[in-house]
DNA sequence: CTAATTGACATAAACGTTTAAGTCAACCTA
DNA sequence: TAGGTTGACTTAAACGTTTATGTCAATTAG
């Protein structure tokens, strides 16, 4: 007769109440832990719960405190290794302290990420944890709506928490020049993002004070290099190749070696971040170690601060990098 | 005095509602497109709904409805790029639709897949597509409270969608058959796991029919090569390794490498997956492709009939795999 | 011994929606 | 012209919670 196999409706409270013989009050006190419910009722309570399977509707509860204790990721390019990870310090931290999160892929769309943002806010995301695709500040319109925190890549007006990349720059360029290398090719990241110029800036500041860097370019932070940069590479004589992250290293890499030059034998190359696949090429890649974890666990606390409503000013946080010496680079 | 900081309260259906004149009911209608409106009203409501900056609140619509429009994704490792690229497929199909996805990184850990799951279920997720990390039913006791889609890695009791690796195996075979190789070596993954037992039986099935496996070894789906398996390998006199997945591949040819053999001059290797990083690995890898795109949208589209109340029998979709032939294989 | 306090519970309003069931005028039909 | 139909809107109940306020007995204070 009724076609629509019951799924078996969700206990509520009023099921629990009526089977305990008390108000749907006291139930929602007595699970919550937020009135007084004397200790018998309380444990008949938490009984009859979990025998009925009770599961709180959290979009009552929602609609009602107007906290999802939901908040949303927004990355830039789940492909890119990167993101994993500190997606996963981030979730780690989240969950802990009883937030679930709500991860987005914007695949590098300016759209996708202004749409994923509003889905959040539709959804009721308490806050949002960002890395900006570009430059843009693309979820301006937001920032009076919904605490934002913007991670790894430093944006104006925004609550940012990122890796000290300027002083890890500088520290690579420290252990390059005390290995003897005196000059360098850089590869940058796209310049328009804060934490390509910090890098390119750091890098670049100090080396300069001793060495020289024989040539500079952009690329997109990718394993696909562009034709200016492939035609640099190729005419290179530069001891070692600086790169702005380790994917670009690993294109660099592979275009040498298709190109008939060793590494590190004939040419020394570096990354930035850190990222697994890096232990797993041949060479094994020297590269500034991003803090994942901390970073994760700094970006969820911001937030979860901001969204108990603490409204002191704009926060800038940065952590510290370290060289991670391995087999891309012998001395110059 | 008041020492929150307001954050303005969003616009609610009542506030359009004595804006316009009318009752809430009309501008719910008028909104959703739901109830007889006229157009005059219609278009008023729609402008002051856009110039109140009106977003409705999906807390409240899904305590009234039931309905989120919201599915949860469990994967197990968002580390190995093979699914990123699912989600990024899934979530395409979802956002098309209307859902937005809500993505949970389980980190290959049964608990973490459990609580993930819960968390949606509390959240109201509609539906949930998941990828086990083992081969253990650990969502058995949701089962009855919400749909679920299997993907990848078939399930029984579980509607499923994944690509046909027995078949893909067996073209594999095939393939490396033509070419002249007699004699391989195997590393398999995780053979409690459908997928990869299905991998391993479409192999070496049709392979056995004219050539011989010389070795047959198991292995995480991880680049990290077992004791075992290395040990194997280092003995290995076969013309080809068969590997379970890209990231094994990857890890085979890390290690065949590092002990002075050359791939593919001196041995070949074959992965499974067609990873992205396996274009650019020096040799490119030879590999079985996954039909990313097909394998979300088709995933997608099952939870979407289900959640619809669609209670047609257990389906198991099976979708066609094929050789991507590149440089990590020679002829045998 | 009375009055104030406390502990343990209940009542009822509220959150922002959706939606079944009205209402009521205007129009059509025969 | 009486009766029915339609179109445009409203009323009010409901979804499953939380929470301010109320009640009433038992305990404590003076």
């Amino acid at each position: 007769m009724d076609k629509k196999k019951i799924r078996p409706k969700r206990a509520t409270l009023q099921d629990i109440a009526t089977e305990v013989g008390v108000s749907i009050t006291t139930v929602s006190y007595a699970l919550n832990g937020t009135g007084a419910v004397g200790a018998h009722i309380t444990k008949r309570i938490r009984a009859t719960a979990k025998r009925l399977n009770y599961r709180a509707n959290h979009s009552a509860k929602a609609t009602r405190t107007g906290k999802t204790r939901t908040i949303g990721l927004i990355l830039p390019d789940l492909t890119n290794p990167f993101f994993p990870l500190l997606a996963q310090s981030i979730q780690q931290s989240a969950n802990e302290a009883g937030y679930a999160v709500f991860l987005i892929d914007s695949c590098n769309g300016v759209e996708a990420e202004r749409s994923g943002a509003h889905d959040l806010l539709a959804r009721g995301a308490d806050g949002i944890i960002w890395c900006p695709t570009t430059g843009d500040d693309s979820l301006a319109e937001l920032r009076e709506e919904i605490p934002i925190i913007v991670v790894d890549r430093p944006l104006p007006d925004y609550d940012s928490v990122a890796a000290d990349c300027f002083d890890g720059a500088s520290q690579l360029a420290d252990y390059l020049f005390e290995i003897g290398h005196r000059n360098v090719g850089v590869v940058t990241g796209p310049m328009a993002l804060a934490s390509a110029q910090l890098r390119a800036e750091g890098f670049i500041n100090r080396f300069c004070e001793h060495g020289t860097i024989d040539w500079q370019e952009e690329n997109p932070f990718s394993i696909d290099l562009s034709r200016r940069v492939r035609d640099q590479l190729a005419d290179s004589e530069s001891s070692v190749i600086v790169c702005g992250n380790d994917l670009i290293a690993l294109g660099v890499i592979r275009f040498l070696h298709e190109t008939g030059r060793r590494v590190p034998e004939d040419i020394s190359v570096t990354g930035f971040d850190d990222i697994s696949w890096g232990r797993f090429t041949t060479p094994k890649l020297t590269t500034v170690k991003q803090p994942f974890l901390a970073l994760g666990k700094q970006a969820f606390e911001l937030l979860a601060r901001r969204i108990d409503g603490d409204d002191s000013p704009r926060t800038l946080l940065q952590l510290n990098m370290a060289v991670v010496k391995r087999d891309s680079v012998i001395q110059g």
